[in-house]
RNA sequence: GGAGAGGUGGCCGAGUCGGCUGAAGGCGCUCGCCUGCUAAGCGAGUGUACGGGGAAACCUGUACCGAGGGUUCGAAUCCCUCCCUCUCCGCCA
């Protein structure tokens, strides 16, 4: 949520930048909303003054006969400040629901562009792996070692579900596991596992709702949501808190499965991991001071991009333009990994900074250490990585001509010693 | 699911037959004083949001005692609904 206060003083500048998005947003209502809401505040506020006023010296009065006047005429206050409260009400949320639906301002920083087409690549790593024969896509791999089971997903849940098998599951497991322990051994995050079902305030919190319903599973029954990623749960640990401004930056990781309709997305990537209605995730979620948050916003990419290093996965990393950001992120950072049995790079991470805009839909604030008023924290988020993702990228770029699959060499202390996965 | 107890400020904890309680008291914290260190002691201060005024310090109005309604001139205090926590029982990974 963007400030209201900012917008009402640099109102053309907010239309600018929000126009750098693509989107067209016109901002006129909110003027007209926020005036009208600071002109029934004014008034209804000068009678219940008046209204305490009196009914105080009703209070101190022994003989009541003689405030009949005061309590019928404070009767009448009372009931027209029933109505005003109720047209206040009304603004407010129509104001409220209007700013819910404004998505961030993109970081001065952000390169500007319409789309994907314009996104900057800032670095590659890693060689390209040469074949001596045609590499294959990830879910002829799967299917051959028999490790990943679309058919039977398919008939358990689904379409867009897998069935994990043998050291396939190991090996999803066996990321997770290692991608945490990196995380909280050596990058400093401490762990987290939290619920898999938020509620809607929650959901709110970090700007899935009310805009991104639709992509989201609902509980029946149950005003309750499947999380599309660990980043809500995580970032709304600290919701409507104040914290010490020693006890930042917070640096938090967690493992959850990730649930997504896919809506909008009908005919894309139907086929192996890529995109799943269920896949996990492990998140990186940092809570830190404003000065700060560019800086960690580079360390958390850097310690995403870690984990690719450590896996010899080649990628590059991708500085995403003003219209192709998230509806909360000021900046992203993609993290692409190369998939040579389909020639492509393909997202793999994506690194975020909301500024506030999260924290103040979330109510996320710190103290100063020079004291004074609660300052809204920073919020950031990326995936450390997509567990799914890393998996399929592993299969492609690790496999061997007679079709099995080298495992790589910081796995294999998690997959029991195990190097290359045969068919059986 | 059944029975009961409870939700007040950073924490603990008072709030009598509704009015003088933004909220006693204690702890904590901050600043100052004092004691040659430490402990103790003394004094002052210490919630949040949204308005209005002011360059600012600050002054001022309103709201908030789990949430939402109701009764009343007036509610933390009475009534209703919901949510959450705890205890016991049942069921259960």
């Amino acid at each position: 949520m963007l400030d209201i206060k900012y917008l009402r003083d640099n109102f053309e500048q907010a239309q600018q930048r929000l126009a750098t998005r693509g989107d067209e947003i016109d901002l006129a209502p909110l003027r007209q909303l926020d005036s009208r809401r600071r002109e029934l505040l004014g008034e209804v506020e000068a009678l219940k003054a008046e209204k305490n006023r009196v009914s105080a010296l009703i209070g101190k009065t022994k003989d009541k006969s003689t405030v009949k006047d005061e309590i019928s005429r404070m009767k009448e206050v009372s009931s027209r400040i029933k109505e005003l409260d109720e047209d206040l009400r009304r603004v407010n949320d129509e104001l409220q629901s209007f700013l819910m639906t404004i998505p961030n301002l993109p970081h001065p920083q952000c390169p500007p562009g319409g789309g994907e087409d314009d996104n900057v690549e800032l670095r590659s790593w890693g060689e390209l792996p040469q074949f001596d024969f045609e590499p294959k896509a990830h879910w002829d791999i799967g299917e051959a070692l028999d490790i990943l089971d679309f058919e039977r997903g398919g008939k358990i849940a689904g379409a867009r579900f897998t069935l994990y098998k043998g050291a396939g599951a190991r090996l999803e497991r066996a990321l997770i596991n290692f991608m945490l322990d990196l995380h909280t051994g050596e990058h400093k995050y401490v762990e987290m596992l939290p619920p898999f079902m938020v509620n809607r305030d929650t959901m709110t919190g970090t700007g899935q709702l009310p805009k991104f319903e639709h992509d989201l599973f609902h509980v029946e029954g149950m005003d309750y949501f499947l999380i599309p990623t660990a980043e809500v749960p995580v970032t709304n640990i600290h919701r409507d808190e104040i914290l010490a401004a020693e006890q930042l930056p917070l640096y938090y990781t967690a493992y959850t499965p990730c649930f997504r309709k896919e809506a909008g997305s009908h005919g894309r990537d139907t086929r192996g991991l890529i995109r799943q209605h269920q896949f996990n995730k492990v998140e990186l979620v940092k809570f830190v001071a404003p000065q700060d948050s560019d800086a960690e916003l580079e360390k958390l990419l850097d310690n995403a991009e870690e984990v690719l290093r450590r896996l010899k996965l080649p990628y590059r990393v991708m500085d995403l333009c003003s219209g192709d950001i998230g509806f909360s992120a000021a900046r992203t950072f993609d993290i692409e990994v190369w998939l040579p049995g389909q020639n492509v790079y393909r997202e793999i991470s994506s690194c975020s900074t909301f500024g506030d805009f999260q924290a103040r839909r979330a109510a996320i604030r710190y103290r100063p250490v020079e004291g004074g008023k609660p300052e809204l924290v920073h919020t950031l988020n990326g995936s450390g990585l997509a567990v799914g993702r890393t998996l399929l990228a592993i299969l492609e770029n690790y496999q061997q001509k007679d079709g099995s699959v080298v495992i790589p060499e910081v796995l294999r202390p998690y997959m029991g010693g195990m190097e290359r996965i045969t068919a059986t």
